[in-house]
DNA sequence: GTCATGTTTGACAATCCTGTTAAACGCAAC
DNA sequence: GTTGCGTTTAACAGGATTGTCAAACATGAC
């Protein structure tokens, strides 16, 4: 167990000999993400950046720093994308396509995400807060209104146009957010239920993408 | 902090005097739904339950016994209802306001069951094993055909009719059970994101049971 | 009353986990 | 080369956590 053996007895370091930093950081998201902060170990985060434990609290003071240095990697990298794309000034009927095939493209690449997300939040929901304010790069008090505005505007011109029949826009966001994201959150339960095995689940995935906006769009008609 | 004492200091026990073996089972299922079974602590079970922690031990071999009772309970209490009513004999649409409403007033009486379930199921898939025989009183690949059979069966006669749109009975299953359960798992994240207060989230549920299957069967009309 | 049996408890053992620390290491500046 | 500084490690401390056990306790049978 000399110091030269550290890096070879080690599984190959995921970004190359990148900041040590860095490599923590990365490892202790697949930890807390795969077992949930009550349930990762300090000790498994270290083995599997290839580094000794103490390191971790060299660079994070302690794990609940670096379960919060995670938990908002995963805010940021998940939330902003959707309310952008959501608050955006296309066309509601191509928003609907544009939002579904956005998600479920990102969450085909990070499948694991949503479920971590809800358990995190369900068992820690003052998390939440840390979630909006690091997730919108600004206050939540001024992204959600902006974007629930252009919504309903977005959706009362469709209704005067007879396209579209009323629903608020928090019903229409959490209708089609539902759709999208807990196949993925639900996932161990869907593919035990439905009998599905890796390639079908993908399938059934796919099959959503396809199909969802139109079924949506379906839904809206007056 | 004498054996009479004890009762006294503990908060009144949940359900009056019954078995402890009873108290226990309900105390470790707050906790456990509350805390998820990697943060539960079984000193916090038995405090909750006003009883000696080796007494866990007793009734229950281990703490994993014990999380998995819980977990059993909770699948049993949660699938078995929709999987009849989505299997009966019922016209498809009936069916749907039927599955909606049964599945929105069930979940509004234990709101937190979905997200302790996708965090459980998350972090060890291997208890969707556990999930399928204990949730559905038989067999897992028994039950779910038929189910899948009759939707089928029901999904195709109304195309036939013209009144419906080809979709399989997974994509039929998974798209109403989304727009169900995904609000109340992931409630802490909507409220945040919403700006809901318990009552304004209790108002915007209701208003999802009322609205739910008109727009779901819009969205399946031809 | 006392005996037997199933409960309950306090105390303890063993392990696990987080966090600290002093020393070793490596390397760049001089 | 040696000095200084940021990095890394092994070892350890402290406390939390699960699980065990022998003894105390209650209660009904006799």
């Amino acid at each position: 167990m000399t110091v030269k053996s550290r890096r070879s007895r080690e599984a190959p370091p995921p970004a190359a000999d990148g900041d040590t930093e860095q490599r923590i950081l990365e490892a202790a998201h697949r930890v807390f993400v795969r077992r949930g902060t009550a349930g990762a170990r300090m000790q498994e985060i270290a083995a599997e950046a290839g580094v000794n434990h103490a390191l971790l609290h060299y660079y994070f003071r302690s794990k609940a720093a670096l379960a919060r240095a995670v938990f908002q990697t995963v805010a940021r990298r998940l939330l902003p994308p959707v309310m952008a794309a959501l608050g955006s000034d296309a066309p509601i009927e191509e928003k609907v396509e544009q939002v579904i095939h956005l998600e479920i493209d990102h969450l085909s690449q990070h499948p694991f995400l949503p479920a971590y997300l809800i358990g995190e939040l369900h068992h820690d929901p003052q998390r939440a807060r840390e979630l909006a304010t690091a997730a919108l790069q600004a206050d939540p008090a001024q992204v959600r209104p902006r974007v629930m505005a252009t919504l309903r505007r977005q959706i009362a011109e469709a209704v005067r146009a007879g396209t579209m029949r009323p629903i608020t826009p928090e019903q229409f966001t959490v209708n089609l957010l539902s759709l999208c994201i807990f196949p993925f959150a639900a996932r161990p339960m869907l593919t035990t239920m439905l009998g599905l095995d890796q390639k079908a689940y993908e399938r059934f995935i796919a099959q959503r993408r396809a199909e969802l906006p139109a079924f949506f769009l379906r839904a809206l008609r007056p």
